[in-house]
DNA sequence: ACAGTTTCCCGTAAATGC
DNA sequence: TGCATTTACGGGAAACTG
């Protein structure tokens, strides 16, 4: 009867941290007759939990009685909202609840509103309850946390099933790959293209031809790192997805940016292009990472690729993406620089691409001369140091696997709106 | 009897935060004989302030009271430490008392402790309090209420003046000068020399051949803008102090920095020296900048000076200072950039200067090419184009005034030791 | 509307617990 | 000792409050 909203972290929501204030709003889906008496609301956390079950306890720390209002705005329902900050209950001594196998992000908590009220002699009470919660302190927990509200709500139907993340389910590649898609077009205006998806999928489950049928565990999902790498495939997702949320949102949402290719498919595609096209690709050896790769020929016509050292959002913050493309310069010897960047793959002139999105800063301080930051590479033409990675061959691909690929890869702008555009 | 320790912020004594702990020792100089029982000291804030007296109040927030202990690493003296927290009071309904004329950092504040003792059926009573204090509730206020922390304690030696601030008295040039070399020396590991001492003193005073005796008012110190910026001349300097202190300690340590110095001085200074002699000076502008300041020799040759936009915070954290001076550069329609910076003033050529300080970080993540940013400035050797400044007229001074400033603005490098020398 | 002041809270660093 | 988790708090921004 009563429908809980549930509490809202920025963009986040059924995620709560201690100590930083979140709502909730609890509305009576059906009209009282004639109540001309206040109705309290009361707010507990995690009411009559098993003992055993968490392994930390929360209290709410502000007011957790309310009376219910009439909504102005709509149909007169009664209502009502409630701030709150949780804190961590100190366990005097011992052992806080064991349960000792979960991380904090797989506990899951809840919320109960309890009211009560009487008519005609009649005493009814009301009680309703949030789905699961995560309970952190840090915003560094957010992503994990994020992972475990993904996963239960992507794989379960149960508005309270606690114990979910005690023999977590598997999920199906294109369930996981519709909720992927969907993080990136919430939060960053833009969802993922199957190409992108097609190279994520290939990162869980190693190259297959069609993966939808690949079952997804939750630990390969964000519990356990990369081979070879210290962090977790949603770890890794999610840096992108904050790196694009603080610096890239234009450039991702024109659909300039490839970002999840391999570096073999990015060789197929830039191979036969014309020299100076160069395509945007995330770093997957560090969290949060971009960079360019582009095709030159050298001087004996063999192709050449070369990939900048990925940005990350310090130097981001520095000096805006598009800025960097436009002033990118490798110096060869001490021959004047020159930007090698011309043309965004497939082959769009690189200032039709991204002219209206540089930052043309002339910063008129009368008596000093401006100044900017310019990003620059600096590379011996000795062919020694020349980046090894460059001459590696080919990927291993028939050429038909290319033919199709390269089908595939083209942008398609008009496919998916964009909020952003402008 | 009692000695107090002030509560200490980061290097800022005697300026407390709310919600920010902050600790206090008391020490009771006296031994006491055969003292077999527990000595408990109780803390209060702004204990029997006279009402009116501040315009907000506040209460400790944790345990006041604690029981003194032996001393180990001394002399067996009895001591206490505290760890508080202070919170600001709500004054519920009407008018937190008065007194609005005042600025929060100049509202003064104290800390008391008490203790009572029998020996031999005689009660005695013991009781100590802080000097005065200030109560901030953001960092943002730091630098304002260190500035009260400093002018009180420069004027007077009254233990508890809680009115100082109603009636400030003025500083003589002489005292302040000296406080101001001490808060380099003290927080950025190198005072001020004679020569930037001068500059600062005309700033407050304008142009006096000597300013020693000349009196600074409170206000003129820290409260009113400086003509024509939108702060005062505490807050300009100490943004500087912040800059060193953050981003340019070890160029500060090596006494590399001029600093401060007048654009007339910087010219004179210049003038006559090789092209591509450079000087560093902060800011008059801008809070918390740095700049440098070049000579060349125009086409007809006549002398051009040169300044950069200054730098600051954020752009000295996405690229450290020398590093800057090391690689910047200047394009003129399209020649090959050259960096114009030779000589550190007055002929230490820059690399000797400043090489030990280069950051060279050759960034060796494999498959990428390395990128760093590089500072440049962009000039139409057009004449109109050209920063006007450059061309204005020659400072107004005699040449024998010429004569008597070179010759005091030489660096002396060995004058000062540095905590930072490597 | 506004300026001075406080609150809010992210994000890094340090501390703590296990 | 190392990892997981929490606490601490600077710093920017929003919210407050006369």
């Amino acid at each position: 009867e009563k429908q809980p909203c549930m509490p809202t972290h920025p963009q986040k929501p059924l995620i709560i941290k201690t100590g930083v204030q979140f709502t909730t709003k609890v509305r009576l889906l059906v009209k009282l007759p004639e109540v001309d008496y206040q109705l309290k609301v009361k707010t507990t956390f995690d009411k009559d939990l098993p003992p055993g079950r968490v392994s930390r306890q929360f209290f709410i720390l502000t007011n957790n009685t309310k009376v219910m209002d009439i909504e102005d705005y709509s149909n007169g329902c009664l209502s009502v909202e409630f701030r709150h900050l949780l804190k961590e209950k100190k366990y005097i001594n011992g052992t806080k609840g064991n349960e000792g196998l979960l991380s904090v992000t797989e506990e899951l908590h809840s919320l109960s509103f309890e009211a009560c009220f009487t008519v005609q002699g009649l005493t009814i009470d009301l009680e309703t309850c949030s789905l699961p919660l995560v309970v952190i302190s840090n915003v560094s927990q957010l992503p994990g946390g994020w992972a475990s509200v993904m996963w239960y709500n992507l794989l379960t139907d149960e508005p309270r099933n606690l114990a979910f993340f005690g023999n977590p389910p598997r999920a199906s590649w294109s369930q996981l790959s519709e909720v992927l898609s969907w993080q990136f077009s919430t939060f960053a205006g833009r969802g993922l293209n199957k190409e992108q998806l097609t190279m994520l999928g290939e990162k869980l489950f190693g190259q297959h031809a069609s993966c939808s049928d690949y079952q997804v565990s939750w630990s390969k999902f964000s519990k356990e790192n990369i081979p070879g790498k210290p962090f977790s495939f949603w770890m890794w997702l999610d840096s992108i997805l904050e790196l694009i949320k603080k610096h890239l949102l234009p450039v991702w949402n024109e659909n300039y940016i490839m970002g999840f290719v391999s570096k073999e498919m990015e060789r197929a595609l830039l191979k036969d292009k014309e020299p100076g096209t160069f395509l945007l690709r995330f770093s997957e050896s560090h969290l949060g990472g971009i960079t360019f790769t582009w095709v030159e020929h050298g001087d004996n016509g063999e192709v050449k690729f070369n990939s900048v050292e990925p940005y990350t959002k310090n130097r981001l913050s520095a000096l805006p993406f598009a800025d960097i493309i436009r002033d990118y310069k490798v110096i060869s010897d001490g021959v004047v620089p020159e930007n090698p960047l011309k043309f965004l793959y497939p082959d769009i002139p690189k200032d039709e691409a991204f002219g209206r999105l540089y930052n043309s800063q002339p910063s008129k301080v009368h008596p000093y001369i401006p100044s900017t930051l310019i990003p620059i590479s600096e590379m011996r033409s000795n062919a020694s140091t020349t980046p090894r990675s460059c001459q590696s061959p080919e990927p291993p691909m028939t050429p038909g696997e290319f033919d199709m690929l390269n089908e595939h890869l083209c942008f398609d702008i008009d496919t998916m709106s964009s909020p952003y555009s402008e």
